[in-house]
DNA sequence: CTATGAATTCAGAATCATTCTAGTTTTTGC
DNA sequence: GCAAAAACTAGAATGATTCTGAATTCATAG
């Protein structure tokens, strides 16, 4: 039931908007191009490209991102037995968004253009934060509290804000290892 | 040099936007008020309100927040001897922001309307980040370290994720509390 | 006091993202 | 094949923001 030719077509179209404005905005700069100009390279009309990309210009070039939440709560939930829950979390991250090590020339444009461009970076945070209910959940569940405990929401969102945060550090992956060793330890433990 | 008329007029119009927007915004919704009728409310041209105001209608309601990172430096910089950055900063912010106890109905409604509104509580999060920078250097100053140490820079971040984070909580005073708690703790301390 | 240059103001046009309208074309389920 | 649902489209409308070019006001050196 998702794989008539229709749901075909929407996945495409809604990849050749994607490709047309990762394109277009790494050759002439995010406010150098239009929706306007995308719509028509990929060949469809400002309406349809607002009906495949509800969330306007800035979520053009995420096609994905609506999973997040699926893995973060099973690499929590799914991590091996033995390890904390942070140290599941550190290990998921670490392979995905501004963390993937080497990466093929495309995604690595894609990556570059992000990190270097304000407002998707910004809407970039947001996909990452969207999860913070799902993950709290997890969290919580794996860690026999309620799910509405600060404690367990500020964790999941001090966790979700690290792509953002260390993610344009000149080394990403040892940015990432010590704001999760100061979630672990806390400050007064390094005071 | 700072008390021309000139000055003084300046204040005076940005005073009397603000005045306007939050009154506008708290009787029709954010969205329900043009940018026009506030110009209209302060009896100013559209473009004359844009120079008052370049970061535009989300920036209206903010007569201040541009010295955010004056007190919160002072407040890491200048506290009791033998006080941890960390108390210094939780002491800080319990007063200020959402936080604040009982104000007058005026301040209230708008807090209120900063946390009942999106886009509000988005710029106000940008104000408090705008900060991040100074108060990593402050404590980074306070500690002895690198003030582009990753560790320090994820602190001061977090830090002033807190508003945004504890703001619209029932209890946020006892949110605020538990998140530093777990800044100050770590996680695996109550794992 | 007054001329002058900097800053402020304004109306109106122009851009651009986004939404709305209303009508046309596909796709699907039967 | 047919009717309803879903997708598509051109074009108009809205609203924020910027730009232009011409007044106005202010500060102040002379």
């Amino acid at each position: 039931m998702t794989t008539g030719r229709r749901e075909r077509k929407k996945a495409q179209t809604r990849k050749a908007l994607a490709e047309a404005a990762v394109r277009l905005f790494a050759e002439h700069g995010y406010d150098g191009v239009t929706v306007a100009r995308v719509a028509d390279e990929a060949d469809v009309s400002i309406a349809t490209l607002f009906a495949h990309v509800p969330d306007g210009k800035d979520a053009l070039i995420f096609d994905d991102g609506d999973e997040r939440h699926v893995w973060l709560a099973a690499a929590v939930r799914e991590r091996p037995a033995g390890q904390s829950v942070l140290a599941a979390l550190r290990n998921c991250l670490a392979e995905r968004g501004p963390f993937a090590g080497d990466l093929p020339p495309e995604q690595r444009r894609k990556r570059d253009l992000i990190v270097g461009t304000p407002a998707l970076r910004e809407y970039s945070r947001r996909l990452w934060i969207a999860a913070e209910g799902p993950l709290a959940e997890a969290l919580a569940a794996e860690t026999g509290r309620d799910p509405a405990d600060m404690t367990v929401r500020a964790l999941a969102r001090y966790v979700l804000e690290i792509p953002e945060l260390a993610g344009a550090e000149p080394d990403p992956r040892a940015a990432l290892d010590a704001v999760f060793d100061l979630l672990e330890s806390g400050w007064s433990e390094r005071a």
